[in-house]
DNA sequence: GGGTAATTGTCAAAAAAATAACTTGACAAA
DNA sequence: TTTGTCAAGTTATTTTTTTGACAATTACCC
């Protein structure tokens, strides 16, 4: 398959556009150029060309891009118009907070179930809540796409394992350590501990 | 002030780099390479010893880096070694976790209260929550340093706004949103969107 | 103590990413 | 028709980031 490999500073801006042409035809705004959609992002028109231009090119010269075309694009490249079936790990603070997320909704995503070695709730936002010990059965049974890995550190790597073992290729990962996995197996991490050190360094910057 | 600017890139390694040392301190590890170290973030000695050279450098020729001084070093660049009081601003799904949130101790930031503009809890894991009409007299008088945002999107940029209005100078935003804020005030997001958007990318890109 | 192996700090080259410049096609108005 | 303008797509240049190389320094062994 001789497809072209796009940078990784190219992948994290996608959801940049998708957000601001989204909001764009919300609005219904018809056309944007480059200048002004790399106005509303805070970055050059050049670059949003560019960008573009890795995955074709779908603007006009002389017009702009067509909003509804740009978006219905942009959400093909991003996978958005593909159905994901998703499972939650860990019912602790952060699965709960996971699983009333609305995001998944808002783009496709539907979470089928929650799974902690140690349930104490049966459920949180409609979600059932299993027991570690049934995540095989379940995963095979449910045609399960992605997981989240929300438990503390110390379980995640063998979580992770699990995960792989039954077949799933994404993982979304909010445990705060670098999973060991194969190439084949689509990874993101949230990483808050990071980001909230990243704010301390900033911080003792900016008041220095 | 003649400090040398450090670039995005290093910055965001930081985090990790002291992460990876404290870990091996807590293992009684004594001395690191900067080979040894780079295999463990899977990333290369040299720029294991680029980066820390920006910050004068604090490793032995022949010998390596002391793994004490080392996590010593980094906690004062990151900024470690200050203390920060935090309030949270949003106490629905989000915020409910983030008052729950262990890092926040782990790393010398305390919780101080949580605001909502219609509280229906009072109290979060022992943190009182007060109505944001109540924002900035609290602020003011509770030495407050840092605010996360973790309100919906509509509310976001004028949360942002009057944070900044009460002096404060850090903010965590967890809105789907890139807040227009002044130089001067640190910021840093998590997107969880954004962050989903590229697993989505991923998975697809995976699958094909 | 002297020789050898290890490992840093730094500089230079290479690679990657961002920006700028250029070329071309499309459209509107004359 | 023709012409001027706009803005995409593409190529070139610049900047940033990463990698590679090596002299200088130190630990350790005999």
């Amino acid at each position: 398959m001789g497809k072209k490999i796009i940078s990784e500073a190219v992948v994290k801006r996608l959801p940049k556009y998708y957000r601001a042409v989204k909001h764009l035809s919300e609005q219904n705004v018809e056309k944007i150029s480059s200048k002004h959609l790399a106005e509303l992002l805070g970055i050059t028109a050049s670059q949003v060309r560019q960008d573009f231009c890795n995955f074709g090119g779908f603007g006009q010269q002389g017009y702009g891009y067509d909003v509804e075309k740009l978006k219905s694009e942009l959400a093909t490249i991003i996978g958005l118009d593909e159905q994901y079936n998703v499972v939650i790990v860990g019912a602790g603070n952060i699965g709960r907070a996971l699983g009333g997320y609305q995001g998944f909704e808002k783009y496709g995503f539907k979470v089928q179930a929650m799974f902690d070695t140690n349930p104490i709730v049966d459920n949180v936002n409609g979600i059932k809540v299993y027991n570690m010990s049934q995540f095989g059965e379940y995963v095979q049974t449910h045609k399960t796409d992605m997981a989240v890995i929300a438990t503390p550190k110390a379980a995640a790597q063998s979580v992770a394992d699990t995960i792989i073992a039954n077949g799933i290729k994404s993982i979304w990962n909010f445990a705060p350590i670098d999973l060991r996995i194969p190439d084949d197996i689509a990874i993101e991490n949230i990483s808050m501990s990071e980001s909230l050190l990243v704010l301390s360094y900033r911080a003792k910057i900016k008041n220095k």
